[in-house]
DNA sequence: AATGAATGAGGATTCATTCAT
DNA sequence: AATGAATGAATCCTCATTCAT
């Protein structure tokens, strides 16, 4: 996925490749606790145990730590989501799998989440990337669900930025903000409404697609 | 709510309210323009055509500016949308016209927008605020439609966060990042994957609700 | 003593007189309060429920409250202390008297008494004129009492100003830093060691001068 | 009681040491020149030939380096008293020479003794450090002479504080004010003062201690 | 590789004072 | 007399980045 996309100064080194995973560690916690402009390079080697100047060894900026933060988070999500949905019987259990994990993820990995955010405004290329591999691997899933005739046929780019989109909001809203409702409550919900949509009959309810 | 929460300091004359006026149309430009950390306050006079210090005589600080714009923001977004779906027959019609009120909202405030969302980094509390109030009236509006039997019942807090997000992203996606689709074939899109859900058998496409 | 001293500008009408002295008992509190830099002609004028304008209507500046203020402390204190040593019955008495009425004055008024303090970095001369009309009166005391045989000959300016430090220090050091010791006590102390000095005898502590 | 109370930043290197020195050596030169309100830190660094930024690198703020001079003003100043008076004879002799140093130091140091007087209402706790350190090694002495039964028993330290004020104060008229009267002799008078007392017979003048 | 001293552009904020009403 | 809107000079402080060692 990465073919040449090593951000930063690659260390010749074993001692260079300890420091450079020392700074990332650092970086990450540092941007996720204070946001990206409040977080100071300083604050970064605080905590790697480094002088400010190693930083410059392996980065050319704050900005460039950021995005090589911003594409490991975006492994790191899809890793912890793709664990959690596995192969679903069908489309739904997927989705309804896949909200809560991805609410579980906010809300344990809400400060690094943060950082994805924060990059729209900071990185905005790679706040796209971010969310557009997403969209794509959901319209693909989306596609093999139509072709095998789970789902019925749409413009599934359209739908899939827009379950994206429930799944953001649903973490933030019930991830980040710190809500008690179990996060497997809420996945349900959200099964139950893009299942049978808002105009089911109330008894289509019960029993699922005959 | 907030009853008499004014932001910022209230003018006691006429001149006053017409200065007030100005330095907030100059953020908002300012602000839309550069995103918050980048906009200056020279920037906002320069635009409003006063004196640095007469910020300072309606404003306690950069960041008191910026929460009154995301409270008017969302007084905006909430005219224009309201305005745009009227009384609508059904629930998916009023679904269907949101989307595309949205997503024309911010294809046409686009700079504007960008202030609600930084708020999430600069004024979290007031980004909350934005979105809880379309959530709280959202989820009125599902409950109306549950009443009357127009939709089947559930959470409605929770779809309310699902649909408020679907609409943020394709606002995003289909408004923001500039993408030649018609706003109403994404809103089409949307209405149906809400309208009939993903367990939709084909044919029940054509019908709609018998 | 302050023939053509008035300092401001003298209100013509009774309302005007009025303003005035809310200003003056104002600023008193303001300056007493927060100090010079710190205060400021807004906190002023909101003290004195008038309008930010009207302050200029009776001072020329900051500074010259300021002065205003020094001047009446001067009378302020000359008068709590004259009126607390009345008519000694001989120098050592008067001596006694007054520290303890220096203290009591500076644990009473402290915050007023900083205005004189202060003044030594913001209106020099008017800080060298409080001391050195004191300074003055007490030259003139202790020769009087010299020519009466009460004490002995010696440069009585350079006393003068000694004792005035005295004064200062112990109303600092017993008054204004709250200490529990009654002033009494640290009068009497002083008046010990002035009244003897430290080349006494022990033994000619009790008996005072035989 | 201040072990390890270094102010400000501690170099790492003889590098930074020179140029922590030049900063405080600035700094004491725009203070004293200015007071604390009109000195500006471009005036500091300007000084010192460094720039702007460098005098952050050391110091956290403007109040910091007035605090650490104030500190290193009451070692210069007990340096500079101590050695005048040395190993004195007795109390008297060290009064004398005290008030003297005191006075000549003062004259010699006029600008940057007002650091340490302004730091009343810049930094009031390291003002009353300076006056206490003082007032604390007054009163050992004190009590040293008096066990020696070289003055009578008394409340050293009101004493203490007493002749604190009587130094300040002359040192105030005479030194720094621009009187022409040579410091010995302020200082003569002042030991006569303290030495005899205000009840001492004209006639024990002459004759000291016998 | 690592260090840490030095840099300086950049921006927010304060507040005494003026003046038209 | 009183008001309060407008002004703008003046400064402190931050921090990413560079570079000599």
């Amino acid at each position: 996925m990465n073919q040449h996309s090593f951000i930063g100064k690659e260390p010749k080194t074993r001692r260079g490749w300890k420091t450079r995973e020392k700074l990332l560690g650092a970086a990450e916690l540092e941007f996720g606790e204070k946001g990206f402009h409040e977080a100071a390079i300083t604050g970064i080697t605080a905590r790697a145990g480094v002088a400010l100047g190693t930083f410059y060894v392996y980065f050319e900026s704050k900005e460039e730590v950021f995005r090589a933060l911003v594409a490991h988070m975006g492994e790191l999500t899809r890793h912890w989501i793709s664990e959690r949905v596995g192969q679903s019987p069908d489309r739904i259990t997927a989705e309804r799998r896949g909200v809560k994990a991805f609410i579980d993820f906010v809300r344990e990995h809400g400060n690094l989440y943060q950082i994805v955010s924060e990059a729209q405004f900071v990185a905005n290329d790679a706040f796209r990337d971010y969310y557009t591999v997403f969209a794509d691997a959901y319209t693909q899933n989306l596609k093999a669900a139509g072709d095998a005739g789970q789902i019925p046929p749409g413009d599934y780019e359209v739908w899939a930025w827009a379950l994206c989109g429930m799944n953001v909001f649903l973490g933030m809203r019930f991830g980040a903000w710190g809500d008690k409702r179990p996060s497997t409550e809420v996945a349900d919900e959200m099964a139950e409404l893009i299942g049978h949509g808002l105009l089911a009959r109330p008894d289509d309810r019960a029993g699922g697609t005959p």
